[in-house]
DNA sequence: CAGATAAGTTTACGGTGTTAACATAGTATC
DNA sequence: GATACTATGTTAACACCGTAAACTTATCTG
């Protein structure tokens, strides 16, 4: 919010201003540009990273191919990622946001805790078939890489904690029978997950069926759940 | 069923026999060893292809390693398979057969639908426990390699076979409500498969957990099926 | 015996991730 | 303001990898 700004940026009175603090300030305002451009160029290697990984899949992405499109001699990566495996892990993780956020939108699309687990799923599912490449990469290739998901990773993530409230909402309901909030909640995670696994890893059907079954498969469960 | 061997094998009477005829013979039994001792090197091949293919999983593994360590040079094995992917895939239809025998063993284990289809599913995740490279390539590596498993190869597997008849007892035992067969087929599998990939991708419990948690999903799986 | 066929080797090519040594610009310090 | 330091690149090199082509050698065949 500037006010009337003129031609030629307005001058501040350097004599009422000690040289050392405005020193200070240039130093840390550069600190802060520098830091910025350093963001801003490792957004622009993830994008690249990104669109590879999409379209050659994990094991055919290669650091060198990523540094050519970038404008960079293949060594450069190194001073922003540490290796290979660290840099789909960069992926990795804003796809995380992008997923949680739209299992929670999903979530918010209706108020019944059979309804919102639902949509969860479907929202779920759909991700893994619009994003197979990423899905294989986020959950089922981390072995291949640095290592596997571990439940305190689990635990803090946004979306599963979407998924956890969820079913807490439905237990309050008296929609869960003899199991425990937790194994009820591994138990609807693993049954869609397995679905969001056999759509991204092999041929069986179109997409579509996928979908019903999701539905199928939701249903099923939570019936299962409520009179366990 | 030879009768009473001697120390030294019979000589067959050489002037009853035509020249030409044992001529036949000695070239098809030729023809047999050889095939034989190629047969032999191909399994001896496949089966140090199948340890280090566990020792370092799916993208560590090296055409090259498992030659040396079978005593080849590193282009000898192209005469037997056409790429690496082909040596994996010959390791893993050898884990089809393999995980299709456990699969029907536990299914024996049992007489009653339900108890057949909680028997297979404890059978399938402690499967991917003890085998997780293994899992890991049969059913969750397949788009690196070839391609997916397509619905045609699923369903003319043994193992899957044994599922699908084990639906169809519990249907005919009324223990399907508004699902067809192949879709609470389909719904069985994609719940125990997704458990098995969180065994063999994550390290979120200890696969005892695991077990306990196919049990919970099983039951919930098959109520849910009885009362939808 | 001559020729075809199969198995295996050597050599070579283009690709990979990664390390080490060097260049250089921008910043901090005396 | 010269000097040292640090961050950010580069180039060169290493050790792998999968794979294709040409060559050698043994075996079987007519």
């Amino acid at each position: 919010m500037l006010t009337s700004p003129p031609l030629l940026p307005a001058q501040p009175d350097q004599a009422e201003i000690p040289p050392a603090k405005r020193a200070d300030r240039v130093r840390a305002r550069s600190a802060a540009r520098r830091e910025s451009e350093r963001l801003q160029l490792r957004d622009h290697v993830l994008q690249i990273a990104q669109r590879q990984l999409v379209a050659h899949g994990y094991h055919r992405f290669s650091l060198r191919e990523v540094a050519e499109e970038a404008g960079y001699s293949p060594t450069a990566l190194y001073r922003h990622f540490a290796d290979r495996d660290a840099l789909l892990k960069a992926v990795c993780d804003r796809y995380f946001d992008q997923f949680s956020a739209v299992l929670a939108a999903a979530d918010q699309s209706a108020t019944a805790p059979r309804a919102r687990l639902i949509a969860q799923a479907q929202a779920y599912v759909q991700f893994a078939i619009d994003n197979p490449a990423v899905y294989r990469l986020m959950f089922l290739e981390r072995p291949e890489m640095g290592m596997g998901l571990s439940m305190e990773e689990v635990a803090s993530d946004a979306g599963f904690g979407v998924l956890a409230q969820a079913v807490g909402a439905l237990a309050a309901a008296g929609g869960i029978g003899s199991l425990e909030v937790p194994q009820a909640t591994m138990v609807l995670w693993a049954g869609v997950h397995g679905l969001a696994a056999m759509v991204v890893t092999m041929n069986l059907l179109p997409p579509q069926h996928f979908l019903a079954m999701t539905h199928a498969m939701s249903v099923t469960m939570l019936d299962g759940l409520q009179h366990g």
